[in-house]
DNA sequence: GATACGTGGAA
DNA sequence: TTTCCAAGTAT
């Protein structure tokens, strides 16, 4: 009678707790992978990603031994590129500093490139038991209901209170439960839009549910323009290969394959843009052909619209200016190399143009 | 604190 | 079609 909070949301948890892949062990290795590929992103699309990673990198040693090319092809569409860097980097720092063990404590788990306060709390909850609150986003809704808080979660003044919140509320020795039985609450009841609170065990605990105020809660978030860019792309074919270059790593793409062009200056014709993206590029003056196609997409902060060019080399041999090497591929060979959506779009048109 | 960093699903 | 945003981190 009279449960408290954490109970009625364990008890939930145990019947209704979402079966993941990665919650099948504790093993510190498959939780860290997991919420290294969970960051921003979600469960569906991370499961497939995860099954064939823990296939081909099983543990620290294997992740060690692999390359750049192979951790980005499997990481090829996930988005977020740089954390497949980062894992890299940190395995290699794992077994020099830390006797290839992952480190139990929140401080040597933040050292960790690609390890910030949330992956390092959720590793030290789920697989070391500790207990410390791992707030994602998830949590920051539910809580944010909860307590019906009325400034903006994801800053430092919300934040405090949630974490007061969860000293009084997380039960000793429980933590991994705990913090997952609130994510899984926040994926599947107290959703961003249309909350179940008619299915929540938390309903009675619920301020913004007593007052009314769930869809109110989280505040929302001031919103912010995204400015939309096009951007030439160049298709330079010679004999049966094509040319692609290298994006430097630690940007946009960092590490993936491209087609050589770049963004339209104000007032300049896209073809006019393209000669000039070539020039800068790789050193060489082309003809501007046909247009392939104009691609629409969206990332996080700005829009583009690629126009994908056939071009042609007028004069000279091209360099990687811009790029940390080029390469002439054959046409079969594109899906060989790792790339973003816009260029993996134009590369699939060409393997089927060339293969009717 | 603000900004850069991908993609895809839902409304 | 547009908008929001989903298990965040680094600079």
């Amino acid at each position: 009678m009279n449960a408290t909070l954490h109970e009625k949301l364990l008890g939930w948890y145990r019947v209704h707790g979402r079966d993941l892949p990665w919650r099948r062990s504790k093993d510190p290795y498959a939780i860290w992978i997991s919420e290294v590929m969970l960051q921003q992103t979600r469960v569906e699309t991370v499961i497939p990603y995860y099954t064939r990673w823990m296939e081909q990198f099983p543990n620290i040693q294997t992740l060690a031994r692999s390359t750049t090319d192979q951790i980005l092809s499997l990481w090829e569409g996930l988005g977020y590129y740089r954390r497949a860097h980062n894992l890299r980097k940190a395995a290699h720092m794992i077994i020099e500093e830390f006797h290839a063990t992952i480190p139990d404590q929140v401080a040597d788990l933040e050292r960790l490139p690609g390890v910030g306060i949330y992956t390092a709390a959720a590793i030290a909850a789920l697989a070391f038991n500790l207990d410390v609150l791992a707030l994602d986003g998830n949590l920051r809704r539910v809580i944010a209901r909860l307590i019906d808080l009325e400034v903006d979660p994801r800053r430092r003044q919300g934040e405090r209170c949630i974490y007061e919140w969860a000293d009084k509320a997380m039960p000793v020795g429980q933590a991994g439960e705990f913090n997952q039985a609130l994510m899984d609450l926040g994926a599947t009841i107290c959703t961003p839009r249309k909350p179940k609170c008619g299915l929540c065990p938390l309903m009675q605990d619920c301020l913004a549910y007593a007052r009314g105020t769930q869809l109110e809660r989280p505040i929302p978030r001031p919103g912010v323009r995204v400015p939309l860019y096009h951007v030439s792309a160049a298709v330079i074919q010679r004999a049966d290969t094509v040319l692609i270059g290298r994006r430097p790593e630690g940007k946009l793409l960092g590490g993936l394959w491209e087609f050589p062009g770049g963004k339209q200056d104000p007032g300049e014709s896209m073809e006019a843009c393209m000669r000039r993206e070539i020039q800068e590029e790789l050193g060489v003056e082309v003809q501007v052909g046909v247009l392939l196609g104009i691609f629409p997409h969206a990332y996080t902060h700005f829009k583009v619209n690629v126009h994908a060019y056939r071009c042609l080399i007028l004069s000279g041999e091209p360099q990687a200016l811009d790029h940390d090497q080029l390469c002439w591929v054959a046409l079969p060979d594109l899906e060989k190399y790792p790339m973003g959506k816009v260029d993996r779009l134009i590369a699939n048109l060409l393997i089927t143009d060339h293969n009717p």
